[in-house]
DNA sequence: CAGGATCCAAAAGGATACTG
DNA sequence: CAGTATCCTTTTGGATCCTG
């Protein structure tokens, strides 16, 4: 379509399924570092095909952060939010108030541990 | 996975393709009533199947509403944003300051007609 | 541990023809 | 005009196995 516009190519990168839910993985608890496994198993039922496709799209983004230990055996892996990345949390905020306002009798879930709900 | 979050719910409806552009395209020219061949040719690439998949749902999300003439050959039928939907607004507005912000190197396209980039 | 490589099923979307 | 119906291609994503 306009493969030039910002605002296209934004909604494009964001509405793949699992990216929105990953930024909300990786900012929960106050935000931090995150590693691999630790998302995987937060997003309980991503694959890991999935979960690292969508983390190089992330980091090519810009949004995320990679780092990596390899002084150590096994080597480890750090995720994190980029100041762009944690710049983003108001859009997910704004986006859950209209929600709240709007769609309030479907009420949103009550599990505590829902990623999807746990922005405060 | 958790089809009881209004949050996840919400992300599911507004993350499919066209959904968004159509949703602009309505507000285009300050909102008012749009016939279905006005945003066929607004959103010139759109198939007849997707652009009436898209409507059903957001008619069925609240977010649109169709008022249909059948006193007139041929029958007349519009579309506008409800007060939902024109709620809606501001979170795309919060995600075009965000792309500005971030992604200004890219720069919003500038085309006048981009749809995308139509928001104030 | 942190993925990569493969294979496969399902869903989404486009093109086109047709209709009340 | 405002769609619906059909067919078919492309994309997406899940399951699973493998590896430095």
């Amino acid at each position: 379509m306009n493969s030039d516009c910002t605002i296209y190519n934004t909604v494009d990168l964001i509405s793949k399924r699992w990216t929105l839910l990953i930024l909300l993985e990786l900012h929960r608890g106050g935000g931090g570092r995150k590693r691999y496994t630790e998302l995987k198993s937060g997003l309980f039922d991503i694959s890991p095909k999935m979960l690292s496709e969508r983390l190089r799209e992330l980091e090519k983004a810009g949004m995320i952060a990679k780092t990596v230990d390899a002084s150590r055996v096994p080597i480890r892996t750090d995720y994190e939010l980029t100041e762009m990345g944690k710049d983003f949390m108001p859009v997910i905020r704004s986006l859950k108030g209209w929600a709240l306002k709007w769609k309030g009798d479907n009420r949103v879930c009550s599990k505590v541990e829902c990623a999807e709900c746990n922005l405060k």
